[in-house]
DNA sequence: CTGTATCCCCTCAGATACTG
DNA sequence: CAGTATCTGAGGGGATACAG
């Protein structure tokens, strides 16, 4: 297998690959919220209480670059803007419930405990 | 989908978990050439040009503390080390091959071109 | 409401040198 | 042959402030 270029870095596999796509804290999170139903930012926000603003807002664009999602803004005050999964996007989906599946697993097995939800609001 | 701790670090859902543990640039890699057969370190060494004497190293290091290889010493000089995967290493090699399969279509789809591939020792 | 711009820290990973 | 120690750099990600 050898080595290849993409935007400017030097890959080894297509796991490398794939990873640099849909890898990070928070891709796969916002994809999987997306899987059945668009969301407006604000809902985004609200769904993942640990994200910060600028995190979120980079990781849209970026999933929206390579054709992950794609954004609709609504030229209303204030502004409205939804995101939706597109078919690249879904087919990450199933990707992600086998890591999923996966690391629960581990966790069962590492014996990891939950710190106790805190469920709404946290942080 | 509460959040954990696991030594010390704040997780909030199992995919971060396992990438934390089979993610980077050089786990799956090792995991994936351990999945037939042991290798000794040199092994290993030779065939991911890539890598670096010290990323090996502390990457086996983290393998074997996790569970996911074994290592065996050799008492000869000069040394002997092989690294066997585990069973629990073994079950990482179908989410491997899930996620090697997407980002190959994935690359397929984003028309990226190989550099030409330099096989045996580059670098 | 949605988004950008700075500043900053910390961790991953590479280069290099040294050891039994 | 196998492994450790030190130094360094690049970038992901957080906090905060500002803007249309």
């Amino acid at each position: 297998m050898p080595d290849f270029i993409y935007d400017k870095k030097l890959y080894y596999n297509p796991v490398e690959f794939a990873m640099d796509r849909i890898g990070g804290t928070w891709k796969m999170p916002i994809l999987w919220r997306l899987r059945e139903k668009k969301m407006r930012y604000s809902e985004l926000k609200r769904d993942l209480p640990h994200i910060t603003h600028k995190m979120l807002s980079s990781v849209l664009r970026e999933l929206e670059a390579e054709g992950f999602v794609t954004r609709k803004v609504y030229p209303v005050v204030p502004p409205k803007v939804e995101y939706t999964i597109t078919r690249r996007g879904e087919r990450v989906i199933p990707v992600i419930e086998v890591i999923r599946k996966f690391g629960t697993e581990l966790m069962r097995e590492f014996g990891v405990k939950e710190t106790g939800g805190t469920r709404g609001q946290q942080k």
